[in-house]
DNA sequence: ACCTGAACACCGTTCAAGT
DNA sequence: ACCTGAACACCGTTCAAGT
C-alpha cells in the first residue's frame, strides 16, 4: 500500500500475467480470508466480515474474487497448495500412510478445511494431489487404476470424515449411550450400544492409524486367495 | 386442521405425552421439512421458506420447534426412523453389507440427508441404528469393541462421504483430468492422474460394493498371521 | 482500475401484542 | 395456547456513482 502507487497510465495489461497490485491484494485477502477460517470457522469465512477484517467495503471484494465461491476456492487452494503428499517412500504401504496422515494433519492445522471443500464448487484443482500420490502406490500394489480410484475415494471420505468429527467435535450430541439414554427410541433395542464404554478421552490418532491400516490390508488381500 | 376444533378449555396438559394436537403441527411441519429438504436440498430448509409452504408465519414455527437446529433434527429423526438396519443376516459379513447398503439408500432417498448430519447438534439419537447392529456383527468377527467402534466410524465415513457425493455431485469441478488440465498447477506432477481415463458413468454403486469389500476383508484379515 | 453507498432479496431470532 | 407484525442484526449480490 505504500510504496509503488502509480497514477494509472492507460497501463495496458500483458495478456498473460503479472499484474502487480491485483495480485498482492487477492493474497492479502486470502490470507485474511484462511485466517478467519482457522480462527472462527467456515461459518464465519464471509464477505461482509472479510471486508471489515481488511478494513474495506464489502464490494470491494469483488474487484478480486468474481463471488464468495470464487474466494472460498482461492482460501482452500491456499491452505493446500506447498503441501507436500509424496513421502518419497518405496513401500507402497508407507507411502499412502504418509500421504493421508498428511491430509489429516493439514485438516487439523485448518480445521475449518473439511467442510469447506464440501461446499459446491469450491474443491480446487489441488485437492489431486494426494490422488496422484495414492494412485501411483496403489499401481505399484498391484490394482487396476478403476481399483485404485475407488480405493482414494475411500481414503478421502475417511480421512476428511474423521478429521471433520475430531475438530467440529466430538459432540456431546455423537455420545451414543448418553443420548440414547436421555431420548426414547420406541421400537429399537440398543443393549450393545447402551452398555458400551466409551473411553473417556478417544484417541483419533489411533482410530485413524486403525481404520487405515485396515484398509491397506483390504489392498494387500486383494490378490490373495481368500479375499472376496 | 378439520375436525376436532375445540375451544381451548384452561386444558391442564397430562404431564408425561399426548398433547394431541401439538404433536399432528409438529409433525405436519415435520414432513413438510422433510419435503422441501428432499426437493430442493439441504440449504433450502429455512424457517421462513417452511412457513411460506404451510401457510404461516415464520414465527409461528416457534411454537414447535425452539430454533433451527431443532427443526433439524426433527426432520433428520423423521427421516431415519422407521429404516431397519439389521438384515438378520446370520453371517456378520452380509449383516454388515445389509446395513451400509440400507444407510447409503436411506441417503439416496433424501439427498439432502447426509449434509444435514453434518451440522453440529442435528444428528439425531437414530443415527445410531447402525452402530448397533455394525458392533453386534463385528464382535461376532472377533472384534474387541474399542476396534469394532473404530471400523464403525470408518464404515460410515465412507457411507456418508460416498453418497454426498452421488448425490451432490459428480461436479465437474472433481473431474481430475479436466481441472489439472484447465487450472495450471506450478511445481506438481500429474502424469499418473492426468493420464487417467475415467470411465464416462462412474458406478457408484460398484465403487461403494468395492470400498465395502475391502473394508471387510480388512477386519478379516485382522486375525490372520500377515495381517499388519 | 479500484472503491463506495444505497438498495434488494434474503436469513434466524426477539419482543410486544393480539385472540 | 397459539399466532401475527414489526424490528434487529445479519447474509450475497446488483447497480449507479465517485476518483
Amino acid at each position: 500500500m505504500a510504496s509503488t502507487r502509480r497514477t494509472s497510465k492507460k497501463a495496458r495489461r500483458p495478456p498473460a500475467a503479472g499484474n502487480w497490485r491485483r495480485d498482492l491484494t487477492r493474497e492479502k485477502l486470502v490470507r485474511a480470508g484462511l485466517g478467519l477460517l482457522d480462527r472462527e470457522g467456515c461459518d464465519a469465512v464471509t464477505m461482509r466480515r472479510l471486508a471489515g477484517q481488511v478494513g474495506v467495503t464489502p464490494m470491494a471484494l469483488y474487484n478480486h474474487f468474481s463471488s464468495k465461491r470464487d474466494l472460498l476456492r482461492a482460501i482452500a487452494e491456499h491452505a493446500i497448495r506447498g503441501t507436500e503428499f509424496d513421502g518419497g517412500h518405496t513401500d507402497w504401504r508407507e507411502q499412502i500412510r504418509h500421504c493421508f496422515h498428511t491430509l489429516r494433519g493439514l485438516c487439523l492445522e485448518h480445521p475449518g478445511l473439511p467442510r469447506l471443500l464440501e461446499i459446491e464448487g469450491v474443491a480446487p484443482a489441488s485437492v489431486f494431489a494426494p490422488m496422484e500420490v495414492t494412485l501411483g502406490a496403489l499401481g505399484q500394489a498391484g490394482l487396476e487404476p478403476l481399483d485404485g480410484l475407488r480405493t482414494y475415494f475411500l481414503l478421502v471420505s475417511f480421512t476428511l470424515g474423521q478429521a471433520s468429527y475430531e475438530t467440529s467435535g466430538p459432540f456431546p450430541d455423537l455420545d451414543p449411550s448418553e443420548r440414547i439414554r436421555s431420548e426414547g427410541l420406541p421400537g429399537r433395542s440398543y443393549h450393545t450400544t447402551e452398555r458400551l464404554e466409551r473411553p473417556q478421552t478417544w484417541d483419533f490418532k489411533a482410530a485413524f492409524d486403525f481404520g487405515l491400516t485396515l484398509v491397506l490390508s483390504g489392498v494387500a488381500a486383494l490378490g490373495k486367495p481368500d479375499a472376496r
